[in-house]
DNA sequence: GGCTCACATTGACAGTGTCAAGTGCTCGGT
DNA sequence: ACCGAGCACTTGACACTGTCAATGTGAGCC
């Protein structure tokens, strides 16, 4: 069978990534299948096989893509405001406004039987890449100065807090509070991104 | 084929609920299958479809007896502490240990592609019971008011915030920062509820 | 021409969830 | 006491999955 586009062949390896992002975004993360991936690029099942080690390696890709775009999402956020606190709301609705545009993504990002970031070292340092912004944000705090051994224990909070929002949000658990459409959640977002935002200018 | 314990037939479905609870247990939830299940239970693979309409109906009811559990859980740490805001952080160790004790059974609690809560009345009650007993500690904070509408947004961050801290804990997303072990994750999570415990004291 | 090697293909295998039929046991009605 | 109905369960199929193994194919180089 011959590929049903007529891209170069050098080109399978980004069709196919552009491919398992198509499939995830529009029919879930819990559809995709190499086999699939392979049937949308054109291919037999087995050609993805030749770019990608397995399941696991395409996933991680995609990871890795991910965590590069919320980098650049939530430093975006942050050229548009200056006040310390201020910023932090910035970054937490680019968080959140990443997870409710790309669900799927988002999801696989932080599902470590998915992929286990640590064996993949692209995706492992975009994710680093993008919590440095989060570090960085938290440091223009008053109360974010960073501990000897490590991230402050502020910047932990502050990522429990946004990931967990996208979270209960991405599976529905604020449904009953603020409704099923994205309108209405980012909303709901909105104003516990503002709650939080008041705990930490307050203290 | 007989089935290998000697239960009554009409035990059937608690002993399927049992496996599929030491199988994600041990296994992990990924590899939960109706074919295991059965197999585990000594029976043939169709015979669980007799008690259980499909798949995710198995599932729910674990959920709802994980939320039963949770519930108990943030209900029993209550008990032992009456200043407003410990008692926030009672509650959101009792959620984050949980979390640590039954990984797999948390996260089935809180994965919609698995389980459709809003489908599954028991399961989707259990949730909702759970959830009431964090609505009734925030309500005996000084900013906890609850709004017209429904839960306050200070429930909502709360949640949020352990729900997340909770979720990086077990996908590893704070290796680098406290380690792997289950005793480092705890400490971990004691620093970082004692963190928001804080922000919401002083506000 | 002949070689090599990377890329693709075909075909298999064991595993999955679930549909459809068949088997055997229990129990109520007569 | 028997008989039919219903139930719990089994067996066997189907289409699907990820991945291994063997095969083909075509471009570049000697």
């Amino acid at each position: 069978m011959k590929p049903v586009s007529s891209k170069s062949s050098a080109d399978l390896r980004r069709t196919l990534l552009n491919a398992s992002l198509d499939l995830i975004a529009t029919e879930g993360l819990e559809s995709f299948s190499m086999r699939e991936v392979a049937r949308r690029a054109g291919v037999s099942h087995q050609a993805p096989y030749h770019h990608f080690q397995d399941r696991e390696a395409i996933l991680a890709e995609l990871v890795a893509e991910g965590f590069t775009r919320l980098r650049d999402d939530m430093a975006d956020a942050l050229r548009r405001s200056d006040d310390a606190s201020a910023r932090l709301t910035a970054i937490g609705k680019a968080y959140v406004g990443f997870a409710l545009d790309h669900p799927a993504h988002f999801k696989l990002m932080f599902r470590s039987e998915l992929v286990r970031a640590e064996r993949h070292d692209e995706a492992h340092a975009c994710a680093q890449a993008a919590f440095e912004v989060l570090v960085s944000v938290v440091e223009g705090l008053p109360a974010g100065k960073r501990r000897a051994g490590g991230a402050s224990s502020l910047v932990l909070t502050a990522w429990s807090f946004a990931h967990g929002l996208s979270t209960l949000l991405l599976e529905g658990k604020f449904d009953r509070h603020c409704g099923k459409t994205k309108r209405a959640r980012v909303a709901a977002a909105n104003e516990v991104l503002k709650t939080f935002e008041d705990l930490v200018r307050r203290a």
